[in-house]
Order: C-alpha cells, then sequence, then structure tokens
DNA sequence: TGTACATCAGTGAACGCGCGTTCACTGATGTAC
DNA sequence: TGTACATCAGTGAACGCGCGTTCACTGATGTAC
C-alpha cells in the first residue's frame, strides 16, 4: 500500500506515538519492544524505521507529544482542579492514561541528553502555562515553583503507585492534595516562608 | 570451592546484594541483566539460582537492604540535614550511590505485588525513623506527614536529574529543600493550613 | 599428623526467546497517457 | 474513461546479541579415620 493521500504516512506515524503513549507508561522504555510497539498500532515491525531512526527516537517524539496533550489537558482546568485530578485515585489506578512523568521519569533520567532535552521543552510548556497563572511579577520564579510542585505531585503519584498498602496508598493521595495546595497558596506572596 | 566458613556463601550473597544496589540503581531493574549483575559481584550467572529463586527476588531483597542502609545513613542525621543532603547536587548526580526510591520508584510501580510490599515494609523502617522525631500526639498521622514530604523530595530529585538544563535543575532543588522545609515547618501543631 | 572422601559454591555452556535493526520484496495506490 | 506504470508504505524473515533460567560438571574445602 503506498500513494495514499498526503498525509496518510503522516497518520500512521501519529497513531504509532499515540499507541506508543500508552505502552511506554504502562511497561516501561525498557519493558516496550519495537515490535509490540508497532503491532499496538496495528502494524509489523518492518515498518518502524521508515517512520523513526531508532526506537529512542520514537520515545522522545512521544514524550513531546504525551506533555502536548497533557499541556492541553490542563488547560480547562483551574489549578486546583489539576491537583485534583492528578492526585486522584483514578489517576494512580491509570498510569497508561496518565501523567507522562510519573510512569517514565526514572527512565527519562537514564536517557541521552537528546531525550531529556525533548523532555524538557515538552515539560516546561505544561510547567509554564501553569506558572502565568500564579500571581507573580518573576515569570522565572513562577516556573521554578511550578516545577516544585509538579515535582511533588509527580513523587506523591509514584509512592502511591508503589505502595501494598491501599489505605496508605490513599493517604499518601490526600497529603500530597493538602501539601501542593499550602505551597501554592504561600506563592506569589512572600514564598520564602519555609527558609531556615 | 566449597566447605568454606560457614558463613561464606552467606558472605557471597551480602556482597551480590550489595554490587546489584549500585547496578540497579544506576541502569534500572529492566536494564541490569543477571550475568552483569553476577560479574559486578565477581561471580558467573550460573552461580546466581544457588543464592535467589528469581530475578526478582534478588530485586526484592536487594530493594530492602538499600532502605535498611538509608535507614542507617539518615539515624545519624537531623531531618532539616536529611532535606539538605537529599536534595544535593552531589545525591542528584549519584544515582548509583543514593535513594532507592529515587532511583527506581516507577519501575517499582510496575513490579509484582511481593516486591512492591518488600519495598512497603522497607520504606515504612524508614519513614517510622523520621516520623518518631517529629512533634505529633498521632504516630500515624506523622508516618503520613512524613511520607508527603519524602515524596515531594523523590519526585523533586528525579525532575532534576530528568531536566536537560543544569541551571533549572539546580534551582529546582533549592526551590525543594524551601519547599520541604516549609511543610515539616507546618507539621505537628496545625497541618491542615494549606486545605481549602 | 596424613590421607581419602563427601560436600557444595561456583563454572560455563546451553535452552528458547525477544531484543533493536536491516533489507529484499509486495502490492495498493495516484498519475500519465 | 481505460490502462500501464512508477511509487513507496508496509511486510516478514533474518541479523547478532543479551535476556532469564537450567544443568552437568569442577575442584577447593572441612571432616573422618
Amino acid at each position: 500500500m503506498a500513494r495514499y493521500g498526503k498525509d496518510h504516512k503522516h497518520a500512521t506515524r501519529h497513531r504509532i506515538i499515540e499507541a506508543a503513549g500508552r505502552r511506554l507508561k504502562r511497561d516501561g522504555i525498557d519493558g516496550s519492544g519495537v515490535a509490540t510497539l508497532m503491532a499496538d498500532a496495528g502494524l509489523t515491525n518492518g515498518a518502524f524505521y521508515a517512520h523513526f531512526d531508532s526506537k529512542e527516537d520514537l520515545v522522545a517524539n512521544t514524550l513531546v507529544e504525551q506533555l502536548r496533550e497533557q499541556r492541553e489537558g490542563f488547560s480547562a482546568m483551574s489549578v486546583e482542579q489539576i491537583v485534583r485530578a492528578y492526585l486522584s485515585t483514578e489517576h494512580r489506578d491509570d498510569p497508561a492514561g496518565g501523567c507522562p512523568s510519573a510512569a517514565l521519569l526514572d527512565e527519562i533520567g537514564r536517557t541521552t541528553n537528546a531525550t531529556k532535552r525533548a523532555y524538557t521543552d515538552g515539560l516546561l510548556g505544561v510547567i509554564d502555562d501553569i506558572a502565568g497563572r500564579l500571581e507573580s511579577d518573576d515569570p522565572e520564579a513562577a516556573r521554578v515553583q511550578t516545577l516544585g510542585v509538579f515535582a511533588l505531585m509527580v513523587g506523591t503519584l509514584q509512592v502511591s503507585r508503589a505502595l501494598a498498602d491501599q489505605k496508605l496508598a490513599d493517604e499518601v493521595l490526600e497529603q500530597g492534595i493538602d501539601n501542593a495546595l499550602a505551597l501554592l497558596a504561600t506563592n506569589g506572596a512572600d514564598r520564602r516562608i519555609g527558609e531556615i
């Protein structure tokens, strides 16, 4: 099959990236093989290299797309809504459909600089969108503050996913919501409060 | 070689677990092969199953040992010292010698219940040690509060490791220290402050 | 004290399998006439 | 409008390699005599 409509190939590429988003978040980067990733998109392994230079190239592109979608998803929500949705049991129990950072962050830390660069740019898109809504005269400070709260949420979700004790895992999410909102409340104005 | 002193085998097992701690934290669980793990301990792959039932069995035992050592390391430090050491550039730049949670948390979330159980028990050892030092009449609440701050630190270290921008990565660590200390300051007493 | 032996920690080759990547080929398509 | 053809997205087998695991074997040791 060739000579399809001019965006046929682009559509296929997008389909691969979409399916990879779910698979990578479910099984991890090292845990997802190229043949499986292609089968998820309804294709066979051989076609992979017509779309991507390497598995790592797909991973980088998938992270960018995942973060673009996350940014989009957050755009219609208030900051408090974001916090409550992020630290919900529904999000915790659906890694494949959830935040790419929560699912893959330590693996991303082990990838090449190129992949980290792609991740960083995509993440800052998400972060700056949120930071722009906080009252702050210093956008650079707002970015770092927002990153700090985001990091809290990522860590909290990961801990909740790793705990074998369900009740404790739920309590950690609640605690995370309190903590995130508390930090956001002291933002904008005088946020050096806790420094000793 | 056999019939060595009665704790020869136990010593070898310990050596494998020690080496596995560094390797797993450096390359991840899926990224570390049994043959490599054994070579790190100066042995060949074949001997592995005389010490462990499976790779997963080694991972669970290694997590427990890593958390035991972390607990021990924290025991001589004040809570503020723990926060500052944890969120230091030195810790960020040495995953192999650092916190097992920061290096492996999302992979742990994908393992079996048995491994999560081992991780949970080991982690609560670390957490309850710290929680015991906070002024609180409710040990259960202190545990969850400490877990919340620990999750913040884990997420912050992971974000700092994944960012391609060095300056931003350093600022995130500083922000994380401020945030952790701020949350700890509002502990014990009235910690429902941030709830809306 | 010296020697024969049973033990068993560790070796290294092999199992089937999936990995990331390459490549000769297929066949449905849009275009040219 | 109908047919021949060039295109190229996708196929599927194969590459060498490392995976987790098994197993027949080795050989240094502590013990028994």
